[in-house]
RNA sequence: GCAUCGAUGGUCUAGAGGUAUGACUUAGGCCUUCCAAGCCUAUAGCCCGGGUUCGAUUCCCGGUCGAUGCACCA
């Protein structure tokens, strides 16, 4: 929490209340903790950021989008270890009812190995600990898993246990063969998807920060474990500078670094060129949705801190005037440890078969039994002995095989020993994964909290949100300076024109020329354009800027194209030449 | 979940045991040739449930939501 900065917060989440970004939800029943409304412009803004991001994972990257249901059934959770992992071991204080984390008590009372003890030892081991909220030795308590997935049943029978979504991930896990031959069998490939997931938090707060229901944009990439050092663009980032705060500048309390992506690869400061690879395309596009560089930072797990999969795992940080460093983005190395998980829980390999260049040559000795014999004499045994004599090394005497732990000698005659050169083609793999994790919702709020301000114009206080043109969810606004002449008729028309176009503009005659004006700021619409009465002479209109209030005539022609341009951020309003 | 504090039109706010003040916003009109101007009119409110009381938005109890502290995370 930073002091002296609650104004900004309260700013900033009344004006989204008022004019429609965010809504408490279900108002009308009094709202529940952790969920949210997107209103009318929040929604098309969270809309735009994830198009952003579409743009960046989908058309540019080329790892396409897949939609998997909320819910799922138990194994996928079972084997994705969220059933047994994603819970905290909890007590309640009998004196002062507070509920605990019976680990951090155990921890606290320097009990070892809590984390890996069942509950009933758990409690056991407690029993004289402590309670670090009223100091009464807690005694008898008993210690209960608290799962933070939302649990249901499918179908009717409640036989079948599901859970919502505590991650969008696990869908991308459990398709894995599906997409493979989607993508032809050929590493590295990715699946994204952009979608709802649930934690049911213990007590949600800070408004759109911790929610139990939000929107997550996650990436896998599947890559061949030994290219992790080889991602066939990490051109275009090496030489891109990134502020990196890792463990050890943690541990010594020292300031981010800005580095390049290609040093940190060779410095061993990032564990491969895939992660330093999207911590920078992540740097590139939170910048995009309009993240200012000087309050994002990219922050290492410590050791201690990483989750239970990850060997490597970074957090794209925005700082928040209210909220401090708030973690946004997740870019882990997730190792083959989901799709090993997967394959042990269903039963289906989720392998990839790497083809060597030229096939390997290689001699092997094969052991052919003669069954026959073999077969007649040890009976039941025949087939476990079959199996070990394949691995056996035999001498001209015979083979030593043990079978029950009984050693058993086979005659040389029982058994021809052939020469073979094989052909190895290749080998099966569990690629690793890469996964690029994006909070919808913390990048939504960090563009609003960011985009406010107050400036003076006039004398006048001016309500401004400085929206990123790409997120803007009102793209122009389009003014007839008086209503009548028919000055109003051209206005318009001019809108007609923009949602031919598919650009969002908004037609308003109501007021003063200058209330329209604040009013547009306040929503962060990026442009306006005024008719005038010089319009019906010289077919131009006049286009503001909303960040410098400055206006220049452009011909009402060229408007869509220069209006789209804005929009893109192909141009800025600087550059544009009065005419 | 627990502890502390809070809740009055869309927003900010005044107020009292007898249904509520003012401003801004919004809508309609007048006026207005580029930055929240002016005038007229209108719309709209005491968080929910229970108790005390003739009467509660006000006092009491419980709840909901929000803010702060404990614990977890995108």
């Amino acid at each position: 929490m930073i002091q002296g900065s609650d104004d900004v917060f309260e700013k900033v989440m009344d004006l989204a209340k008022r004019r429609g970004f965010i809504w408490p939800t279900s108002e009308c029943y009094g709202a529940v903790a952790g969920f949210i409304d997107y209103g009318p412009l929040g929604a098309m803004m969270k809309r735009r950021v994830e198009d952003i991001w579409r743009n960046f994972y989908v058309i540019r990257e080329g790892y396409y989008e897949i939609e998997c249901p909320t819910i799922a059934q138990e194994a996928v959770f079972i084997a994705s270890g969220h059933v047994k992992g994603f819970s905290d071991k909890m007590c309640q204080c009998p004196h002062c009812k507070e509920y605990l984390r019976a680990d951090h008590v155990a921890e606290g009372g320097n009990i070892l190995n809590a984390s890996i003890m069942n509950n009933n030892d758990l409690a056991d081991a407690i029993t004289s600990c402590k309670c670090p909220a009223c100091e009464e030795v807690l005694g008898n308590v008993t210690v209960f898993n608290f799962n933070l997935m939302f649990s249901t049943t499918i179908g009717p029978g409640s036989q079948r246990i599901g859970y919502l979504r505590p991650e969008t991930a696990q869908g991308m896990f459990v398709d894995f063969a599906r997409l493979l031959r989607f993508y032809r069998d050929k590493l590295p490939f990715g699946a994204v998807q952009i979608g709802k997931s649930y934690r049911n938090e213990i007590s949600p707060r800070q408004g759109m920060i911790r929610l139990r229901e939000f929107t997550q944009a996650e990436a896998e990439i599947f890559v061949h474990p030994d290219q992790k050092n080889h991602h066939p663009s990490f051109k275009r980032y090496a030489e891109y500078l990134v502020p990196l705060l890792t463990y050890v500048q943690q541990q010594n309390c020292t300031d981010p670094v800005e580095i390049t992506m290609r040093e940190a690869v060779d410095q061993k400061i990032i564990a491969n060129e895939y992660v330093a690879y999207y911590v920078a395309l992540t740097h590139e596009l939170l910048i995009t949705i309009g993240i200012k560089p000087e309050r994002l930072r990219f922050r290492q797990h410590l050791p201690d801190e990483r989750a239970h999969y990850a060997t490597d795992c970074w957090d794209a940080e925005v700082f928040s005037r209210r909220f401090g460093w708030v973690e946004t983005v997740g870019i882990a190395d997730r190792t083959d440890y989901d799709l090993k998980a997967h394959a042990g829980q269903s039963g289906t390999p989720m392998t990839v078969f790497i083809q060597y260049d030229k096939p390997k040559k290689t001699e092997r000795q094969r052991i052919i039994p003669n069954m026959s014999v073999l077969g007649k004499q040890y009976r039941t045994k025949a087939k476990m002995i079959f199996a070990e004599l394949e691995k056996a090394m035999p001498t001209q005497e015979g083979a030593e095989i043990v079978v029950d732990g009984e050693t058993i000698h086979i005659p040389a005659n029982l058994f021809e020993v052939r020469n073979e050169v094989m052909d190895i083609r290749g080998e099966d793999i569990i690629p690793h994964v890469i996964e690029p994790s994006y909070g919808i919702d913390r990048m939504c709020y960090a563009v609003l909290e960011q985009a406010y301000d107050e400036d003076i114009a006039d004398g006048e206080t001016r309500t401004v949100m400085h929206l990123s043109p790409g997120v803007a969810p009102v793209q122009v606004a389009v003014f007839p300076l008086m209503t009548r002449d028919g000055l109003d008729i051209i206005a318009d028309e001019i809108t007609q024109t923009f949602h031919k176009r598919g650009i969002l503009a908004e037609y308003d005659d109501s007021g003063a020329i200058g209330r329209r004006y604040r009013r547009h700021d306040e929503i962060g619409t990026p442009c306006a354009i005024t008719v005038d009465y010089e319009t019906k002479e010289s077919n131009t209109v006049t286009i503001r800027d909303r960040d410098t209030m400055q206006q220049i005539r452009i011909p009402i022609t060229k408007l869509p194209e220069i209006v789209r341009a804005l929009v893109d951020r192909s141009i800025t309003f600087a550059s544009l030449s009065p005419e």
